[in-house]
DNA sequence: CATGAATGAGGGTTCATTCAT
DNA sequence: AATGAATGAACCCTCATTCAT
């Protein structure tokens, strides 16, 4: 009985979710208005409140997804050169950064100035992705950079990712290509850095 | 006569800006009333209507300020080899949207669902950064580079500068270091990079 | 369940017309907010916006009523006398007025530098009215009349009701007992002028 | 010295009058910004409240002239038919209100609401209008009327004058013809109506 | 005397939230 | 559980009025 309760609570939360992530993907956080978000997902505005408190913890509620989906395993990379693992780890990020472009969008604008918000962000992008590239890196020798080398590579494919895939997109620049193709591009840019980085890292060593 | 009203309305404006700015960055620009501003600003909330058509107008009143300071000069850089002239580059930017922090977060944030602020942002930021870091790699020997190549080229620096001056620290992330230890890192991975695929380029060629 | 929510809404509408109606005619249009309606009408300003675009609409929502209550039969007068007919004619309107003054008394003013509301009235006044003591004219003989003086008795006995009914009262000058007792002087004096030039249109022709 | 100052005064406050006039006739009272007057007036905002006590004493400040403008003179009409010096009587009024069509809209409007200002009007047209109408009346017997007849008689062309003159241009229904030709057609009307209630008049006293 | 920049109270309107049905 | 009509606080903006120059 629970157990039903439960699901049914869920799917209604995801329903929500998903016509609210309709909505603010068009108009932004603030344009869109409850009554918008209520129609997007074939609810009335008072039932929304009965499975979140407010319309901010509506868009408190993508990090949950956010959070599950970056949950991309390193394992499986296996003996892939680094720069071919770039790529591929780029281009999920792309791709996935494209399919919830609008969610992602609203949340990174509305981060900027939310405290919360902004904390859950760090979490999933800073210490997750954080670790997701960290993981690469050693994968291929990392532990041969300097910490701040290490974190400067870390950061910059963060930046790279989060600016390619977000901000610009956000701006309205075009991309050129599509996602692999931009993520073949940039995985060579960064590697042979990377690479030079690392391999004078290891003269230096 | 004209000339000290002009001046007068030109320190008005930049008053107001200021105080909008103050205001903006620190709790954005929603959760900023118009009668924010006019405190911050020391000012009468209908004073800012003698200056500006309204609140939204205020914030396209920073793009000015923006575009003027992006007017940056290449031709200064001379015989500077490419990692120093891209730190050096970097470093100004960083040093700029450090500076400029609290608005440049505003400015990318309303310009996610804000078409017209968008296009005044792809302006300053595609076409008069691009042509700044596109004419330092022409500077470089850049006409080598594929027309593919070159924009990866010019894209991944816009991202990284973008992701990396904007986005990071909107979500709270700690660079390493300061802005010129930041740009001289960044430089460097990105010398790297660039470095090898012109040498690549050359050989192919 | 649609019948019952039309019904509800027609219902809050006059309701909010009749809270309207008791603002404005206490205070004019100008100097009665929208806060004030609200009050009068037992709802929160709020509301209104629920059944009306704004302000001006639901003034400009008295006219719905104003159209319809202006469709009065000129069949049903039957053989009565020119006279007669004038002055049961004048009485209903003096009488409408009169239920009505508020109301018209605005709608009179805003009129005056409205150009819709000013087309609105018109077609009320002009059209529907004018064609009434059109009707009325042509029932008594009034085809005899020459276009030019058809023109001038239909618009004195319209000049006559809006100043008699609106103005006067507008400006605080009382008329000479009730509205049945004005209509009949009314009628007698415009009845033989127009009688007088229906002979004489006779003798002409 | 004092005299020169009196007449730079007047002129000045009539210059504001007179730009009042035309910004109020384009737009009416409300809609009319004080900044509207004075650029129209050639002066600056706050220069009017040097002339006047506010916005509304300039509206107020119209009727001195209107006051004036009505001191017509009934002594003057001789031997004139009643048809005639109605005829007369009329034209010089639409003369009078064509030329100033704007202020009297803008008063008859504001006066609907605003008891001082009714008050004013009050005095100005039932008063000494109506004073003139029934001088007019008596030059030619209407002291045969009974005191309703006589009121009855006076007050209809009062409301066939204002509701002519002012309700219906202020609604936009045209005139047929010009001010002369109107006049001669609501005189014939009128005449004719109160010259045979004089002639009943006379027979049944 | 004249100016017009500055003021700030008050307006119309929106929309997140509530609660009787 | 679901509804959506009702709410009212808070927003942006206007403009009559003031006063330092």
């Amino acid at each position: 009985m629970a157990q039903a309760e439960d699901e049914r609570e869920a799917a209604r939360r995801a329903q929500i979710l998903q016509g609210a992530a309709r909505a603010f993907a068009h108009k932004g956080y603030h344009a869109t208005t409850v009554k918008d978000i209520a129609a997007e997902s074939g609810l009335a505005p008072g039932t929304l409140y009965l499975y979140f408190e407010g319309k901010r913890a509506i868009l408190l509620g993508f990090l949950e997804y956010a959070l599950d989906a970056a949950q991309t395993h390193v394992e499986s990379l296996g003996a892939v050169p680094l720069e071919a693992a770039l790529a591929q780890f780029l281009a999920e990020r792309f791709v996935m950064l494209g399919q919830h472009a609008g969610i992602v969008k609203v949340l990174m604008a509305e981060a900027m100035f939310d405290e919360e918000l902004q904390a859950q962000l760090r979490e999933l992008l800073t210490v997750r992705v954080g670790n997701l590239i960290g993981g690469l890196l050693e994968h291929y020798g990392g532990e041969r950079l300097s910490p701040t080398q290490r974190l400067t590579a870390v950061r910059t494919m963060q930046a790279a990712v989060i600016g390619w895939g977000v901000l610009l997109p956000g701006i309205g620049a075009e991309l050129p290509g599509d996602a692999d193709e931009s993520a073949r591009h940039l995985a060579s840019l960064l590697t042979r850095g990377i690479d030079d980085i690392l391999k004078g890292a290891q003269q230096d060593g």
